[in-house]
DNA sequence: TCCTCAATAGTTGTACTACAACTTGCAGAC
DNA sequence: GTCTGCAAGTTGTAGTACAACTATTGAGGA
């Protein structure tokens, strides 16, 4: 079943209701339909909105609070958390880097150094669940904001059942968009941070001379739970501005 | 209410019984009681063993799905997210990361260095929202797991209406413990952070020679919105394991 | 006038029941 | 051996009722 709530409902909504609400209500708090620690309606009038049980609102707003989006307090309501910006430009926020970096107001680019089908190797195949003798495309690109080099970033895709119209779109860079268009977008990722200085990484006159990097090793996953692609990037530090919101 | 879950009830434990079963449920995965992959037992025995409603431990187990520790598959049961065992923590939970230390298994342990009352500086009056003629406390310590030195902390409080007792409290190390006897605890954190490589941090003879860290810049929020305390850590790089859950 | 406090309406938290939707394993047919 | 379909088990959603907590209101007294 698939609800409707009065509104248009997106395209990617998918899984059970609670979720779908929950990604409703997550767009509602980002358009800023509400301000910062304005009170949300309550259990019974969202219920009465989605014409869902209010079991399946009340999971999509304790999904909401452990996401940090709202604050949730017995016997008054729920609140939006003053921190939509923050979130907004956050880690905990699945898109791709250039989507955030436009977002945050600067001319995104992108220059693709190498782009093979080969076989993984082995720490790949382990991240991405699949044999040696499977297939993967593996792109080696830089990410600039304000033609400025903000990041390298390495990425593997695991692409069995994969048209190659898709391999060719992700090869050019919609990587996001490419796998939306055959429903096997990420929904979410699992990601490792670590500081880096080598010389190793990064290629050009755009690397940097102190080798510093912030690295993020991640490995997306789909709905289903299988993991879709993997990837290291590698921040130059300081140009790019990660936010983290806490909750407890 | 208070629940006794048949087994030792932490004294930190508070909140609703969903976040008082979800944390307990959360330090038995954390504890390895369940094998990565594993499945654990169903919502009907889990009802049965806290001797709670199923809403209850429904909201407990959404709430540690969010977090990533699980992964609930609709008609099947919920599984244990797959992660290694080395310290980790995940960066959107707000909590002492001595806590976290414990949490998974470790001795945690702590050497303070600098304990002292002065006026803040600049930036830390920024921070903190207050006027450079207050008064803060600043802690520089030392974190151990397994008496080896994993992060040094600078941290600054705001101690305006917070009695002796409780600075003493926290000047000890018991920060959380300390602000939680008053209700000052942090609800959410903002961090940003940043690879640092400098000489200039840490001390003593644990410091590591690469002096390569991963700097957490934080400032921690009441739940009026109001900062508590600021504080830089500095994690020793390779140390700890900082784990991000994104999503969608 | 101002303060205190009790009553009250409104909101979230928990309990219980029932059934729908989905997954998994197994028995039986072929 | 392979496939199909049934059956049992598990999570998802619905509905109702009440407990626990919050915020507001207003009466009463200093």
């Amino acid at each position: 079943m698939s609800i409707d709530f009065g509104k248009k409902i997106s395209k990617n909504s998918a899984g059970s209701l609670g979720d779908q609400v929950r990604d409703h209500l997550r767009k509602r708090i980002l358009h800023h339909e509400w301000d910062a620690g304005a009170k949300i309606p309550g259990e019974f009038e969202l219920t009465a909105q989605y014409k869902v049980a209010r079991v399946t609102i009340r999971t999509a707003l304790r999904s909401l609070e452990t996401q940090g989006l709202i604050d949730i307090r017995h016997g008054s309501g729920a609140y939006i958390a003053d921190f939509g910006d923050s979130v907004r430009a956050g880690l905990q926020e699945l898109r791709s880097i250039t989507q955030t970096i436009r977002e945050m107001g600067h001319k995104a680019g992108m220059f693709t150094r190498l782009s093979e089908i080969r076989n993984p190797n082995s720490q790949e195949a382990i991240d991405l669940q699949i044999d040696i003798v499977n297939k993967v495309l593996h792109i080696e690109r830089a990410l600039t904001a304000d033609d400025e080099v903000v990041a390298f970033s390495y990425d593997t895709f695991n692409i069995t059942n994969i048209p190659k119209s898709v391999i060719k779109k992700i090869s050019t860079g919609s990587v996001f968009a490419g796998l939306e268009s055959i429903r096997k977008h990420p929904v979410r990722a699992r990601a490792e941070i670590h500081a880096i200085s080598s010389n190793e990484i990064g290629w050009g006159r755009s690397r940097p001379k102190s080798g510093l990097y912030l690295q993020l090793h991640q490995v997306h996953y789909l709905r289903d739970g299988k993991p879709i692609f993997t990837g290291d990037t590698y921040f130059v530090e300081g140009k790019f501005q990660f936010i983290i919101h806490r909750t407890i």
